[in-house]
DNA sequence: CAAAAAATACCTGTAAACTAGTAGAAAATT
DNA sequence: AATTTTCTACTAGTTTACAGGTATTTTTTG
């Protein structure tokens, strides 16, 4: 006899790739796809009242940050397993999530196949990774680069300076002291272990900061 | 009585989209998916002996950029009708694969009625571009911005920039006048339209040069 | 081969960026 | 309420970037 089936709960604002889960798990007789969100805020509306073993979650939601969705699912409901799903492998947000209690990790060119795989494992308490992803673990394990955290400020200032906006005109825009402003860009400098302003935006895209 | 079906050809790296593509458009009784590929070659293999109406086609694919599939399938095949699909909207992509034949484009996150309306309209010979493309398409008219043509060099150079790299530096790496390199960087940011480096980065990311 | 485009190099001057150290006021966090 | 972080601001000096113009040589293309 066959124990009762996984639930499964998919959030992902892609109509395409949740027609997909949805038929590609609904072919596993053990589990059982009971909901699909295209936005964090329905998820979290229905998990005060809906139970699930699983999140296939999505790591570009258009109204939350696939991280904090991670943090805040972990932090009300401890039980369940989270696989996070993006399209390109950028290593601070994998890292962001496994640190946030994802217990999986996929891209999405995954087969469905693997991706029942990965569902029953992480069930049964395991782990699962991809390849793509597995060696990005691996090489964070000696290549200890913390995710340098930015101030709200420095935030603000990094975009502008992407923008091409000069020091003494970001000055004028804050209403600030030119001087001020150049502290922040060292701190920026600083902070991201760069040499100059051009570097900070190539490493701020890279790191999705901007 | 009904007509003859739209045949289609579904083109994606991801299983799982082209799984929610096919469960979509199967079930519209006017279109029938022939066909799926993971890749630019073995959709051109199959092309010589498949006959379709429309293609529908992911942009990013692993063997070949999708602006290059597109003209090579026009050229070739120019009674075929492309729909482009993509996760992100970058303008200069989207212009690049009108211009290359594409008759129609939508975004990852459309839902599949958009996308069979779509489907049925370019087989009649009209085009269907989503509403954020069709942002994009207007603004162009006016901003007649072309895509700025680097030389060899400057690609380098705009590499060289972006990596944290100095004026003097570079010119060293290259063994050229500093003058030289500062030549280039003038050029480029004036081709680009920026103001500086930081932005000229940005910008060039944004368009896919770097 | 001739014309066009690209790569090379120079000059002059100004503005901005980067380095380094210091420090008080305001906000946020514990 | 106390501590820490963030935001603010300053001095002073060096280096790099940017703007504008000009011009020769090399490479590519028609």
């Amino acid at each position: 006899m066959k124990s009762e089936k996984i639930k499964v709960i998919v959030v992902d604002d892609h109509p395409l790739v949740i027609e997909g889960l949805r038929t590609s798990l609904g072919e596993d007789d053990s589990i059982e796809v009971i909901k699909c969100f295209n936005n964090a805020a329905d998820l979290f509306s229905s998990l005060k009242i809906i139970i699930t073993n699983v999140i296939v979650l999505d790591v570009n939601l258009p109204d939350m940050n696939g991280v904090e969705v991670c943090k805040k699912i972990t932090k009300k409901h401890p039980h369940i397993k989270i696989i996070g799903l993006s399209t390109y492998n950028n290593p601070s947000i994998v890292k962001q999530m496994i640190k946030n209690g994802a217990k999986g990790y996929l891209l999405k060119n995954v087969t469905s196949k693997e991706l029942v795989t990965a569902i029953h494992q992480i069930h049964k308490g395991q782990s699962y990774f991809s390849g793509e992803i597995h060696t990005i673990l691996a090489d964070s394990i000696f290549n200890t680069n913390a995710i340098p955290k930015l101030t709200r400020r420095e935030k603000e200032i990094l975009i502008l300076v992407s923008e091409g906006i000069t020091t003494p005109q970001i000055a004028k825009k804050l209403v600030i002291s030119p001087l001020t402003v150049e502290t922040h860009r060292r701190n920026l400098i600083q902070k991201m272990g760069v040499t100059n302003a051009a570097q900070l935006v190539k490493i701020a895209i890279e790191q999705k900061l901007i």
